[in-house]
RNA sequence: GGGCCCGUAGCUCAGCAUGGACAGAGCGCCGGCCUUCUAAGUCGGAGGUCGAGGGUUCGAGUCCCUCCGGGCCCGCCA
């Protein structure tokens, strides 16, 4: 907590001087100092007076500390506070040293509970890049929790029985598809890249075939029959291959809940009733919706203006945003039944996957989630919202339910026009049924063998094994690095020329300047250096900004748990890794005579608070490449 | 028609939540740095009406309003 404490000093030692109350910032650049007040501009235009003399006024009356050391006054009126770098430097590795890589990740969760759905892609296809920006943000904040000392709980919702399982149900009960891929290819891709849009295709032409999808999609409906046994089948068959990309990414789940499951337990029956209860549900008895059950929004600031939601149909059936009420009672605690569980899988870290099962013999604790983050891309925030406004209506506190928002990814003219598909906008949205995507391993792929080449020209003695292992490990942190950096307002214009690159500004960068650092520590310890965590009097201005960029870090966790902008994390990363890099020019550690062991201690702060905040963000890390 | 998001360098984006000191990176372009720890790096140069206008303020890229441009959502689909 070192620049925060330089904050709290800075504000004590201004009350001390009889200004309380005073807010405290990070100077922009770092000749103002470690701290800064704009104290004096307020009192100014309060009292008629000049800032600078009020300025004056306040720093003749500050007592210095052993922490801060100066306070200057800088025109037109700021107040610059200074730290004692050596002591400054000497809390701030020490600190990092003794907590290694939980250095800024303080336990505030106290095994809170938290829940977070994130992936949750129709199992008929596999996932393409948009997916995977779903994924690296549920998998992040998910990492951040279990990092902070909660009690994190990772779901992926699986929609077995949709309409869009009705497509590859025809393909291969209908129209002659095999059920086994062609050699070499994956039967995710087969499904989605094959199957999926050729039987679409053809039901598009052909008014039979639609006809005969319609009546499959019924059948998937009811429990028990042929095509509610063969959906969930191929389902399962599915998701196999989607997870194994999941994990590839670097993602892992407790609890796969099919939807077939989620209908049978009936979680939309006590949603009903207690909806019911509130006066919010009313049968509407004329007009276009005539016979339905709808959610009264009249009472919602916004939700009003476009017309009440359709909850049950006139048939009885219920929509997805009610089925999705229902659930989010689960999800939260809020309900009094619960799902059984058989093992699914393993994740790579070794712990069970488990999957709904009616007859299964696992239970799980997910507990009384404080909070519930459900990562689902900004088109669906009027169902979300619907959903937040009926848990609300039922008495339970719809802050608990997050939704967590983030604009798609969508594929540049130059990268859609490579996929077949001509256009004249700046980007085209994906589209599963039009082909018009690039899937998450092939992307992998490629990224891969361009860090293989590259590695291979740094290292032709490595065997074939590592040479792999560290291409794979660069190909992952750049992809998930680029899906994590932008904001999460903003569209991902997705090039696959651009995301080709693995130099700049870029994940690699991060996973290099690391490498770098592990190779010093290496030749330290051949030449015998010793850390020492006493600084020298005189500080070189690069060893100062690294400090001040690790010393920085457990405010942008403490920011970051607060507001949720994840993307603070990955710029974090960066900025730790160019300071890195810049001492690392002009700070030479091994030939360094006296300093080479306070040196080496801020190489080896570096490298706890750098890998401390790449398991969070999920880039891999490698101590050579 | 109603609602949400975006607009900063040629391109891709930080900075905006919590207003403050010269608006920062990367890519691309031009020119340097490998007989001192990995050049996937680094240094320098060129490149900006922060979409437009108004307002609040001592001070606005940041807050408020209007407008313009782009995207998305508003189904008895999920």
């Amino acid at each position: 907590m070192t620049i925060k404490r330089v904050f709290e000093e800075a504000k004590k030692l201004l009350e001390e001087a009889g200004y309380p109350g005073a807010r405290i910032g990070i100077p922009k650049s770092p000749e103002f100092g470690e701290a800064y007040s704009s104290l004096p501009f307020e009192m100014a235009s309060k009292a008629n007076e000049n800032p600078m003399s009020i300025a004056e006024k306040i720093v003749s009356k500050i007592k210095k500390s052993r922490l801060i050391d100066t306070v200057e006054i800088a025109p037109p009126g700021y107040l610059n506070f200074r730290v004692n770098w050596p002591f400054f430097a000497s809390l701030t590795i020490n600190e990092v040293l003794e907590h290694g890589r939980q250095y800024a990740f303080s336990n505030v969760g106290k095994g809170e509970h938290i829940l977070i759905e994130h992936t949750s892609v129709n199992p008929n296809k596999a996932l393409h890049v948009g997916h995977a920006r779903n994924v690296c943000i549920g998998d992040l904040l998910a990492r951040l929790y279990s990092k902070t000392g909660h009690s994190v709980t990772v779901l992926n919702y699986i929609d077995d029985s949709g309409a869009q399982m009705a497509e590859l149900l025809l393909g291969f009960l209908e129209l002659g598809y095999s059920e086994e891929p062609p050699p070499g290819m994956r039967f995710d891709e087969y499904c989605g890249d094959i199957v999926y849009i050729e039987v679409n295709r053809r039901a598009e032409r052909d008014p039979e075939i639609d006809n005969k999808r319609r009546e499959i999609a019924r059948q998937i409906e009811m429990h028990g029959s042929e095509a509610f046994r063969k959906a969930r089948a191929i389902a399962d068959r599915v998701l196999r291959d989607q997870l194994q990309t999941c994990a590839r990414l670097g993602a892992r789940y407790d609890i796969l809940c099919r939807e077939s499951d989620v209908i049978t337990f009936n979680l939309w029956d006590e949603a009903f009733r207690r909806l019911k209860d509130s006066g919010v549900l009313y049968l509407a008895n004329e007009g276009a919706k005539k016979g339905c059950w709808c959610i009264d929004l009249s009472g919602h600031e916004v939700l009003s203006k476009e017309g009440d939601e359709v909850l049950v149909k006139s048939d009885g059936g219920t929509t997805y945003v009610a089925r999705d009420i229902g659930f989010a009672i689960w999800k939260l605690g809020e309900s009094s039944t619960d799902f059984k569980y058989s093992v699914w899988g393993k994740n790579p870290d070794g712990s069970d996957i488990l999957i709904t099962d009616l007859n299964g013999e696992r239970k799980f604790e997910k507990g009384h989630p404080k909070i519930v983050i459900n990562v689902i891309d900004s088109r669906q925030k009027r169902p979300q919202a619907i959903i937040k406004y009926a848990l609300s209506k039922m008495g339970i506190d719809p802050g608990r339910y997050i939704h967590f928002s983030y604009e798609p990814v969508t594929l540049s003219s130059r990268s859609a026009k490579l996929l077949g598909m001509g256009t004249d906008a700046k980007q085209v949205h994906m589209s599963g049924r039009k082909g018009i995507y690039f899937k998450v391993d092939e992307i992998l792929d490629r990224l891969r063998e361009i860090a293989l080449t590259e590695t291979v020209k740094r290292h032709p003695e490595w065997d074939e094994e590592k040479l792999k292992y560290v291409s794979e490990a660069i190909a992952v942190a750049s992809l998930r690095y680029s899906l994590l950096k932008a904001d999460t307002d903003k569209m991902v214009v997705f090039d696959i020329e651009e995301s080709s690159r693995i130099e700049g500004d870029t994940g690699p960068y991060i996973l290099y300047s690391v490498a770098r650092a592990y190779r010093i520590m290496e030749k330290a310890s051949n030449a015998k250096i010793v850390i020492d965590t006493r600084p020298p009097n005189n500080l070189e201005a690069s060893e100062k900004e690294l400090i001040r960029a690790i010393a920085h870090l457990p405010l942008i966790v403490e920011e970051t748990l607060e507001s949720l902008m994840i993307k603070k994390l990955v710029t974090h990363s960066r900025q730790l890794a160019m300071r890195f890099n810049d001492f690392y020019e002009s700070c030479p550690v091994i030939v360094s005579g006296e300093l080479a062991g306070f040196r080496l201690a801020l190489v080896k702060s570096y490298i706890e608070s750098q890998i401390g905040l790449m398991d969070v963000i999920g880039l891999p890390i490698l101590k050579e490449m």
